[in-house]
RNA sequence: GGCGCUAUAGCCAAGUGGUAAGGCCAAGGUCUGCAAAACCUUUAUCCCCCGGUUCAAAUCCGGGUGGCGCCU
């Protein structure tokens, strides 16, 4: 039997309820891979999974970060990978869930990140440069220090052209030297649950106007009192940058709901595409994706 | 009924004689320390219809149809 499983997909997919399920059967906990899980407070915009929805079963990587923090991959595996591997030892199948591709990728493969964590000073730099000179110009001096690396980054993809200069200032070496060969950490299998588009997009719309009837203007007014602002990376998290801007621009509840649902339709195609290049990743249909069938998965 | 304006992709829209900008939406994709982020690609054989002028018309002319506005 794998020994790891991991329930992902694009969200509003069910995934909570199947990995909660399956938690209870395997006698076991879940590991939730979510870069906005993890912040306290933020709870209806990111649809946390309720103490009742989580029907007993230990839920880790939640409520782990302040909102005024920075957390990133690197954060996420140093907290995770020791709870995954208790859990190994002592026997259990641990259930990695969540539908933040990379970071489950994080777990399941051993990847140094380029050995170096983010430097703020660099990247501002660099940042300022790219404001100067432009995108064009930053992508020369990546050509000249790692040309592998720049072929492969289209100029304007900043981010990712920054990341690569930084890692090469810091250690003198290159980023595409330094991709980990994608080494599997356990053996693992992926289930997803894989509604029809236009299904998926349903339920997408219509958890939205929950999450307004829950409060999600409430809450991000009441994290904005506390001090989160938009600097704040969790203030990136889709249903929060929207309310708080459109707030702030007059903009009517509608318009605000609308733009939500739109960038979570947007955001579930992206994590669709994301997932579909997981190894050992079963899709299950909606109908099949049961703890019998997850179970027999495992026992293959 | 008369007069004026208008008609370009799912939506907004540029182009006013030389072979269809751009934006939005949508779809597809990338992804090794910000990942619910960031980035990339694709999307009108054709400009409401009919006829005319011209080497050449989305662009000019005539007629028709739809929309908008004003007048009676």
């Amino acid at each position: 039997m794998p020994k790891v499983l991991v329930v992902c997909g694009a969200t509003a997919s069910g995934k909570t309820a199947l990995a909660v399920e399956c938690a209870k059967k395997l006698n076991t906990e879940i590991v939730s891979a979510d870069s906005l899980l993890v912040y306290r407070g933020l709870n209806i915009g990111t649809a946390k999974p309720s103490i009742d929805e989580m029907q007993g079963i230990k839920h880790h990587l939640i409520d782990v970060a302040s909102p005024l923090d920075n957390f990133s991959v690197s954060d996420y595996e140093k907290l995770a990978l020791p709870i995954v591997e208790s859990l190994l030892d002592a026997g259990k199948t641990p259930i990695i869930c969540g539908g933040t591709g990379f970071y489950i990728n994080s777990l399941l493969y051993k990847s140094q990140f380029g050995n170096v964590g983010a430097n703020e000073e660099v990247r501002l730099r660099y940042e300022k440069i790219l404001e100067e000179k432009g995108c064009e110009y930053l992508h020369e001096l990546l050509k000249n220090v790692d040309a592998e690396s720049a072929e492969k980054l289209h100029p304007n993809d900043t981010k990712r052209v920054i990341r690569a200069l930084e890692i090469f200032e810091i250690t003198g070496k290159k980023k595409s030297q330094q991709q980990d060969a994608p080494i599997p950490r356990f053996d693992f299998i992926c289930v997803s649950i894989d509604y029809p588009r236009e299904e998926l997009y349903a339920r997408i719309e219509k958890r939205v106007d929950i999450m307004f009837e829950q409060g999600l203007k409430e809450e991000v007014e009441e994290l904005t009192n506390s001090g989160v602002c938009s600097d704040c990376q969790c203030m990136q998290g889709i249903g929060y940058k929207e309310v708080a801007e459109g707030l702030q621009n007059g903009c009517s509840e509608e318009e605000i709901k609308e733009l939500i649902k739109k960038n979570t339709r947007n955001y579930a195609k992206r994590q669709i595409t994301f997932f579909k290049r997981a190894q050992n990743h079963h899709v299950l249909s909606p109908e099949n994706a049961t703890v019998e069938t997850v179970l027999s998965l495992l026992n293959n």
